[in-house]
DNA sequence: GCCAACGTTGGC
DNA sequence: GCCAACGTTGGC
């Protein structure tokens, strides 16, 4: 099994909506090192849910990969807010896959505490100075790390 | 709101 | 193919 960390705003889209769902469709991502992670991703693969750009950014939950990468359908779509006229359906630029909610953690594993943790934790791309990447991998060994300190 | 990082775009 | 301009991300 691989893993991940995916990013999401909270008042966008929070562990608490996807609970609230158990499957989520994730699309949207328009980065191709983001958008190679989730072709690379399988069925089964574990994910920890991350939340960005709010009060108290960090991992706060856990969710599976139900279903491999398939086409995103919002790259097709004129009315979304990811359409995107250059890729072609014959071979679509974009990838997505499913989501299903698994837990969430008995508190915020927050960045701060991460970067006290950097020495175990080794290279992380989360850490990295202007990370920006919405979908990173993780190693099994970061995984382990990371829980632990639930 | 600021700013650093960095991917993308487009002129040449 | 280079590189400046621009836009976006995301922590603070």
């Amino acid at each position: 099994m691989q893993h991940w960390l995916l990013k999401s705003e909270p008042d966008e889209f929070s562990i608490d909506a996807l609970q609230r769902v158990g499957v989520e469709p994730w699309g949207g991502v328009r980065n191709y090192q983001a958008r190679n992670h989730l072709r690379a991703m399988r069925k089964g693969d574990g994910l920890l849910f991350y939340h960005s750009s709010c009060a108290l950014p960090g991992v706060v939950g856990v969710a599976k990969v139900a279903r491999a990468a398939y086409p995103d359908p919002t790259q097709f779509d004129p009315d979304s807010d990811y359409h995107d006229p250059k890729s072609n359906p014959d071979d679509p630029r974009w990838s997505a896959v499913d989501v299903a909610f698994a837990r969430k953690l008995a508190r915020v594993i927050v960045l701060e505490e991460l970067r006290t943790h950097a020495g175990k934790l080794g290279e992380f791309a989360l850490l990295r100075r202007g990370n920006r990447l919405s979908v990173l991998p993780v190693s099994a060994a970061q995984w382990k790390t990371i829980l632990a300190l639930e």
